[in-house]
RNA sequence: GGCGACGUGGCCGAGUGGCUAGGCAAGGGUCUGCAAAACCCUGUACGCGGGUUCGAAUCCCGCCGUCGCCUCCA
């Protein structure tokens, strides 16, 4: 498999350090609000990388971590009178339920800043023993020119970024450019005690000790949006190679942004729309195609259109399930898995990957049509839509109330399945006026009929 | 100002030198009582200007345009 690696602006052979066991850190939410549509796109990414890597043998460690702790969340809480606890419980609830709607798996760990607290002490008093970073006034701060190799991953140098008007001076730090790994408390902070006083800690080490605890020095893939390449994944790296001395994470994916009227989707300016109600407004895996069929690192647009659209494009992927199995899978058509593997393998080529699972598709329509088995087929797309996490089986349908429907048109039923039976013994009777009336008055409670060879099937649309 | 992406048919979007991606929408057809679903057919695109090559959407140069990062951000 190859992926594009951000360190060296290039797709490269992807070798994990164990050829079973594949170790992937990303970046989670900041947990002080409700998540938007973007959210969803980075954990759909990385979600499909995770199911991808195991469906070609890996086992995966996943690790995302959850910033618990940070300026916006105390904000938050002083606004509206709740702990910072409280917010940060509220706000990750609300992540957890758009993710699983989603349907990604849950990490396998979920890591909050605040449960790692000694880590991140231990590792700011490294740094300061190396002399790479320094206390002023209770705050701590990693100083940045006397790290290297800082700049490798953004491809910054050091003097061509604008400190004079847009980095803070700060009276505290030493360089302009130096980043706080520990800050002191003010009051009514949440603060924990530390060797330079009571404080909490800075955005940047947080990842870097919950990284290194649960994965290692020379974890196999970091990743997260590529709004967080510079300042944060520079400085993570930064004061976990002082630190350590040896590589932080060997490979760099960065998801793209999530666009909306040509501008990236950003909480801080309310510039957003949220996941939650998109995922009522659409199809969760609507939602999820809309994401998959643009590839991860590019920005992607969103529009009510092209959410309609991959609704519609979802639709046929439903309707092709309602006329097949979802059980097979061992036997699955060779060719269709390896187009299938040879997009993927190509830095995660979903778009690509869609196009063969979609022409799977209508082929098998094809031979069902021609009366012929299609089993080989079927199996193929189940195992690759399932590779991709789209879940196309029939979704639960809420109790359908039809009793004022089935009075108005003076039909004796009390199910969705009796009105369907009294239309059929309709049409056998060549009562079409009745027969389209039940179907209308179906539509018109989102209720699709199917007229088949195997009989009449219907589905909420 | 620095660094970096990207500009593809009505729309969305793959494509890492040669072999009609795919989806949505549209038109025509088959099937069906009519629908729905499905299948078949139709649409020949690659911002502009140069260049390299037998051959470029794909490589090089220039220009125009859009966006991202340089500040919290997936």
């Amino acid at each position: 498999m190859q992926i594009y690696n951000t360190l060296e602006r290039a797709v490269v052979p992807f070798v994990p350090n164990d050829p079973e066991r594949v170790t992937v850190y990303l970046c989670g939410p900041t947990v002080q609000s409700e998540p938007h549509l973007g959210h969803g796109r980075s954990a759909v990414a990385f979600d499909v990388l995770w199911r991808y890597l195991e469906w070609i043998g890996y086992s995966v460690v996943f690790v995302r971590n959850v910033t618990d702790v940070d300026d916006k969340i105390i904000l938050r809480a002083n606004e509206s009178g709740q702990t910072t606890a409280e917010v940060a419980s509220a706000a990750f609830d609300a992540f957890t339920r758009g993710y699983d709607k989603l349907g990604n798996w849950r990490p396998t760990l979920e890591p909050r800043a605040t449960e790692n607290i000694d880590e991140m002490i231990a590792m700011i008093e490294k740094l300061i023993d190396r002399g790479v970073a320094y206390e002023s006034d209770g705050d701590v701060y990693f100083s940045v020119r006397s790290f290297e190799g800082y700049g490798k991953l953004s491809r910054h140098d050091l003097d061509d970024l604008r400190t004079g008007d847009r980095v803070e001076p700060g009276a505290q730090k030493h360089d302009a450019l130096d980043f706080a790994l520990w800050k002191a408390a003010k009051p009514g902070e949440p603060q924990w005690e530390s060797p330079w006083g009571a404080g909490r800690p800075g955005w940047h080490i947080e990842c870097s000790a919950m990284a290194v605890r649960y994965l290692g020095d020379g974890f196999d893939i970091h990743g997260g949006g590529t709004d967080l390449i510079f300042p944060h994944h520079e400085n993570e790296i930064a004061q976990s190679e002082a630190a350590s001395g040896t590589t932080f994470a060997r490979y760099w994916m960065h998801n793209g942004m999530l666009n909306l009227l040509g501008e990236k989707m950003s909480k801080s300016t309310g510039h957003f729309i949220t996941l939650l109600e998109s995922l009522e407004e659409w199809d969760p895996m609507a939602v999820r195609l809309f994401y998959l069929r643009t590839h991860y690192r590019k920005p992607l647009d969103f529009s009510r259109s092209a959410l309609d659209d991959a609704e519609s494009s979802l639709g046929r992927l439903r309707a092709f399930r309602r006329r097949t199995s979802p059980a097979l899978g061992p036997k699955a058509e060779v060719g269709v898995l390896e187009e299938f593997r040879a997009h993927m393998d190509n830095d995660l080529d979903v778009a690509g990957a869609l196009s063969v699972i979609f022409e799977a598709v209508r082929a098998a329509n094809a031979k069902l049509d021609a009366g012929e088995d299609a089993d080989d087929l079927v199996a193929a797309v189940n195992e690759t839509l399932a590779v991709l996490g789209l879940d196309i089986d029939d979704r639960t349908v809420d109790d359908v109330d039809i009793s004022d429907l089935a009075a108005d048109l003076g039909v004796p039923a009390s199910s969705v399945d009796g009105l369907v039976a009294a239309r059929n013994t309709a049409r056998d009777d060549r009562d079409f006026e009745l027969a389209d009336a039940i179907r209308d008055g179906l539509a018109a409670l989102h209720i699709t009929i199917e007229d088949t060879a195997d009989g009449t099937r219907w589905h909420r649309d």
